[in-house]
DNA sequence: GATTAGCACTCTCTTCTATAGAGTGCTAAT
DNA sequence: ATTAGCACTCTATAGAAGAGAGTGCTAATC
């Protein structure tokens, strides 16, 4: 719908805007860009593209600005996904390459990494704990009162808690119970465990003993209390780096959010395409948000996610290099994590 | 050594710069606070604190501002702790009552609740995994390529791992093993796993297996290498609030050392008085660190630390208030872990 | 008809100056 | 020993002036 001569002023203006982070004029754009055309023609072009809504001026003498559709427009026809500099590359996949390493650790890394490349935030949410499958249940008792209870999912995922040994039971009935419970429940998803099926698990357990019915009830709130996801931040002080944020008070606001754990599952929940997905300032949920970007990405295996991957920046954002980042660091911990999370 | 009056106006200056951030006039003083004598007295016996290095002037016509050792001073022999309200107390205490909860939990939701009762930024340390002692190995077989790897201590800190079977080794030969590991080295803390002890291990596995040896040099380098104690850090925007951080390069700067596990690790690693202790400005040891001030205590059960605890804030900090938040929290931390974490 | 040079005009940002305000140190009176 | 009074210092703030960048419009040019 653009004319070529648009296109192009358009491409060249956000690309100025977002290295710069001033409005830009006519002038500097003629001077800075070889488009073969002068400085009264760029103006008058860009007047158009203002009232078409791609651009908008800070105020009347000031160069333009593009605007959020003019940032939806620049993301989705214009930019060339800028490729990493073999160096980066290399940043990113060897923060993953330490072997054996805690699953923790290489979602750890991997954000840190992620957010030195792409100079902005980076989030990682790992494995969704809900969607994993149940394998095993083990009661391993720590001394004459407490037990380290395991619960094990197919994934190789372990979730551990500390319990009270309930009232009479010995070690070896201990043990008999987590056979039975492993054998009544191995394949559920986790986030069927607190339901109906337990149900049916009580009345048998609740028949031999009231402590021990109990101690199931405890133990299934308490796994079931795990609840959100583990979000990997990293580079939060990147932000600072950005005029955008000189601000200190709306700096506040923003990294308060991000200190919130709900908050960043929240944001990175929704996101299921495997492809990059890109939201742009206003389009975000939520308000205090509206003046940044996300380019998030996620993997699953079989209907489970095991990941989500995100960089938050500014709306002035260098898209272009961000992407190939997101894009590259998610073949990377797929790789990694494939064998494992299948 | 100072007189009674030159410390009532010490205290009462000091008191109001940390209350209002502006250096202090001698006209403000006397009018704020009933001191019974006139500007020009306190101007008097300002200059003297002046010459004797417990305040300094920002400039020559400004008021005066307490130096490093008039904080010291003040710290140590002129304020009195001030008691947390009732509802700051039951914040701080309710934020622990989640009974049940994991460790992991307790620390987080307790840093939260010290950083939200202080105002300031606030830092725990979790156990020392290397001061626990190992009481038990597990080796739990996934499928028939991985085993679900478990090191238990004598508190119930479980740390996992996924690794390889290795090849040849049958299910329950895993379980032979893992005994084996478990009654030769159980009640060795696991700092000296990595020691001389496993040479002597690694010597009774070799002979029966090659592949085994490796598997078990990965194994203890693996947990070796999870190194770094947890840090928890809570509240880390409160730092924006105070004026002494409107300048963004000077927020970034800390915000950054923030951002590292192993500075912060550093930071509290030193702590190791169960009584509190306040290092202020110019006794950090991070050059970064030294407009500001950080109250900690620590807690440990036989020698063995369980927690440190901590409070960081500009050097204009609100000690009297952080110091029973501290001490509060300390308390209320220890009689939640003492149970679990003999 | 599209493009461009020229020009008057607008708005911001920076620099400079003047002034108000707070505080000090000294001296002399109490 | 304490205090009132006063000249002096320094900062922070507001206003004014000017530089700089950019715009939109008109008329000339390709």
């Amino acid at each position: 719908m653009l004319s070529e001569r648009k296109r192009t002023i358009l491409k060249a203006l956000i690309s100025d805007y977002i290295q710069r982070a001033e409005p830009v004029g006519s002038r500097t754009l003629a001077r800075r860009y070889n488009l073969g055309i002068s400085p009264a023609t760029i103006r008058n072009e860009m007047a158009d593209l203002d009232d078409m809504g791609y651009l908008k001026q800070p105020h009347t003498s000031a160069g333009r600005v593009p605007s959020y559709k003019g940032y939806r427009y620049f993301v989705d026809s214009l930019m060339q996904a800028e490729k990493l500099t073999s160096e980066e590359e290399q940043r990113l996949s060897r923060s993953l390459q330490q072997r054996l390493a805690k699953i923790d650790t290489v979602f750890y890394r991997a954000s840190k990494a992620l957010s030195e490349v792409s100079h902005y935030i980076s989030l990682i949410m790992g494995p969704v704990l809900g969607q994993q499958i149940f394998q095993q249940l083990r009661l391993i008792p720590l001394d004459s009162k407490y037990v380290v209870v395991l619960l094990i999912t197919d994934t190789g995922l372990v979730q551990d808690r500390l319990m009270e040994i309930p009232r009479g039971i010995s070690a070896s009935e201990l043990d008999q119970i987590a056979r039975l419970f492993t054998r009544l429940l191995a394949g559920v998803p986790l986030e069927d465990l607190s339901g109906s099926l337990l149900q049916e698990l009580y009345k048998v357990f609740s028949r031999r003993n009231r402590a021990l019915q109990e101690f199931f009830e405890d133990l299934i709130s308490n796994f079931a209390s795990a609840g959100g996801e583990k979000v990997y931040l990293g580079g939060t002080t990147n932000l600072l780096k950005h005029p955008e944020f000189s601000d200190v008070e709306k700096v506040r606001g923003l990294l308060q959010l991000l200190e919130e754990r709900e908050f960043l599952c929240g944001l990175l929940a929704d996101v299921t395409s495997k492809d990059i997905e890109i939201i742009i300032g206003e389009e975000n949920k939520y308000v205090e948000m509206q003046e940044c970007s996300i380019v998030t990405a996620s993997y699953e295996i079989g209907g489970r996610k095991v990941y989500t991957i995100g960089v938050l920046g500014p709306t002035r954002m260098d898209y272009a290099r961000v992407v190939s980042a997101v894009e590259f660091m998610q073949k990377q911990l797929s790789d990694t994590l494939r064998e494992i999370l299948r």
